[in-house]
DNA sequence: GTGAAGCACT
DNA sequence: CTCTGGGTGCTTCACC
């Protein structure tokens, strides 16, 4: 039997969740009310013994130790080599406090000794990072199995805004240093193999009390092997397209330079903050009172400089420019370096314990901010592509996911409505905020309709409003207020979590995920409203990471199950992007649709957007 | 090496 | 009138 987030999941996929909850009520209940009390640890005997397994007798019986274990706590060392391009030097157990082993590979067969024990369904694997260990593993073709415990998201859960570095939770839980040699691998691996475990006790304890374990047991251990398999599989890109988006930039760029010298008079690093700031503020004076950063430079981001494009024509040829400059630099020359010789394909690194709403974020590179604004940008989404020609890519998103989670929590009667209706969220607030016919709603009204529901899930307020709007603070604040009182409801939820922040100090997510607010109750306004703002925002933001952490876990299942051969290869926070065979289009669209749709019930219903095309801009 | 500024996404 | 939209990661500049 196959293990499933809630009852959802499977070819029966059935809804997990009838009844709705109110946002601050966790779905995985709670824990004991006894506050956390933080151990008194005993000290470690300091006896440790870290051997080193090198002759074939000695693994061989290392390996038949390990198979009689019910857990395991592991670490696999490799070396440094970037882009996927690494290998793997040895192997790190822990089964006993005190006792660990490391297993040097000097030769890539030596792993295979070890794969039932690594695929064994019986014996759980705890590691600190185990994403790591199982991807390094998959990638010399050995399959991870078991129920996974990893001490960094354990510790993610219970203070996700803290340090989740193995030493200082070491230091933190088990009163010891780690050694930390220079040059002994055997040491250093097996130290945290062995620390690692000892670790997970104590870790285990405190999920209890905090109510947090069957996010840890459900969501976030389970999700480990989906990201794994995710970042496994990796990327394609269209090189060619890239070089010639590189070359039509560069062209555009040194263009745009030149313009700009002359109409400047001088020639300078426009990249700079601080030459540009002088030559727009001291020498061309296009402000008497120019706003000034921190450090007392001119400022001279977007928002400015938007302002001022009506003023002279140097303005928006140094937004250009910034434009190519940033598409260049950052995606269009920095991606293909960072295709692997491994399988040509780009590797990202999805962190699991970073973001302190439960978002995932996504490093090395980032394929969370590929551009899709403006049109250069979005043609770099056409290098997006699939693995070979048998396959397509397909996007699934959630259509409006925060509003609904919103809308839902608050139990908003009008906006659920509209939820449930099917109609255009935007055009629906419009109508009701400037007291429309639904029909008689402008594209100006949508417009400023569209930025108070972000806003409202931002804890925005009026000057925001005004500012990204460009209209006054008079007017922001009456469309704000008739937002208010038409959705009366979503303004009593954002001061019922503010209050609640205010008396626990934190807020939580549907599934129980908390943030801590210590700040909620400051006498400093800024400080206080920030955690005020933190408060709305973190329990939707939250919810939505969690919704979509049970449908990629459930999606990641059921695509094994079935030995598809489409693979789930990016999330991007209300997205998910495959790599969709050819022949599974009429098994793989619906099933996704209902797995993401189906994840979590609330209120309202969840909308999801899929398409298919030869690329990730075509998908959309 | 580090922080600031700026900007890409959701 | 304080201050002023949540969450990330990457590149460049400038300075240590």
């Amino acid at each position: 039997m196959i293990p499933r987030v809630f009852a959802v999941g499977g070819s029966t996929a059935a809804p997990a969740i009838k009844e709705s909850k109110p946002s601050q009520l966790s779905m995985f209940g709670k824990a004991s009310p006894a506050a956390t009390e933080t151990q008194q640890i005993i000290s470690e005997p300091t006896d440790a013994s870290y051997q080193t397994v090198d002759a074939d007798d000695k693994i061989n019986s290392l390996i038949e130790k390990l198979k009689e274990q019910k857990e395991i706590s592991l670490a696999v060392a490799t070396d440094e080599a970037e882009n996927f391009d690494f290998n793997i030097t040895g192997l790190a157990f822990s089964f006993s406090v005190n006792e660990a082993f490391f297993v040097p590979i000097k030769d890539k067969g030596r792993l295979q000794d070890f794969a039932e024990v690594f695929s064994s369904e019986r014996i759980s694997k705890t590691g600190h990072n185990i994403k790591q260990s199982i991807l390094s593993l998959k990638k010399f073709g050995i399959e991870m199995q078991g129920q996974l415990f990893d001490t960094m998201l354990a510790h993610y859960l219970i203070e996700p805004e803290a340090s989740h570095d193995l030493g200082i939770l070491c230091n933190q839980y088990l009163s010891t240093q780690l050694i930390a040699s220079d040059t002994d691998e055997a040491k250093n691996y097996g130290e945290r193999a062995e620390r690692t475990l000892q670790l997970k006790s104590h870790l285990e304890k405190e999920l209890h009390v905090r109510g947090h374990w069957r996010l840890g047991r459900e969501v976030e251990m389970p999700l480990v092997y989906a990201l794994a398999s995710m970042e496994f599989e990796g990327v394609a890109l269209d090189e060619a397209a890239l070089n010639g988006m590189s070359s039509s930039l560069k062209k555009d760029s040194e263009k745009t330079q030149s313009e700009i010298f002359k109409l400047a008079e001088a020639e300078f690093n426009i990249a700079s903050p601080k030459q540009l700031g002088e030559i727009l503020f001291d020498k061309l004076k296009l402000l008497d009172k120019a706003k000034k950063t921190k450090t007392g430079q001119y400022a001279t981001g977007e928002e400015v400089l938007v302002k001022l494009a009506e003023e002279h024509e140097i303005v928006r040829k140094i937004l250009d420019f910034r434009e190519y400059e940033k598409l260049r630099s950052t995606y269009v020359d920095a991606l293909p370096k960072m295709l692997s010789k491994f399988d040509n394909r780009i590797h990202t690194d999805y962190r699991q314990a970073v973001a302190a709403t439960g978002r995932l974020s996504s490093n090395n590179p980032n394929l969370q901010n590929i551009p899709i604004r403006t049109e250069k940008g979005r043609q770099i989404r056409g290098a997006f592509v699939p693995r070979d020609k048998n396959f397509l890519t397909m996007s699934a998103d959630y259509s409006q996911i925060e509003l609904r989670i919103a809308a839902s929590f608050a139990k908003d009667e009008t906006m659920t409505e509209a939820f449930r209706t099917g109609r255009d969220i935007h055009t629906t607030t419009a109508a009701k905020v400037f007291k429309v016919d639904i029909d008689k709603v402008t594209p100006d009204m949508r417009r400023k309709a569209k930025e108070v529901n972000f806003g409202i899930l931002y804890g925005s307020t009026a000057f925001g409003l005004s500012q990204n709007l460009n209209i006054s603070r008079g007017e922001a604040t009456e469309i704000i207020d008739s937002y208010f009182k038409e959705f009366s409801a979503i303004k009593k939820y954002m001061d019922d979590s503010i209050n609640f922040a205010r008396e626990k100090e934190y807020v939580e997510t549907i599934l129980g995920r908390r943030r801590y607010l210590r700040d909620i109750n400051s006498r400093n306004m800024a400080t206080r409203q920030f955690a005020e703002r933190n408060a709305i925002n973190a329990p939707i933001q939250g919810s939505a990471a969690d919704i979509i952490k049970i449908a990629m876990i459930n999606i990641h299942r059921w695509l094994q199950r079935e030995k598809l051969k489409t693979k789930m290869i990016m999330q991007v926070h209300d997205e998910l992007v495959f790599d969709l065979h050819v022949d599974e289009q009429e098994i793989v669209k619906p099933k996704v649709t209902e797995l993401m749709r189906t994840a979590v019930i609330l209120d309202v219903p969840m909308d999801v957007e899929v398409g298919i095309g030869k690329n990730w801009l075509e998908a959309h």
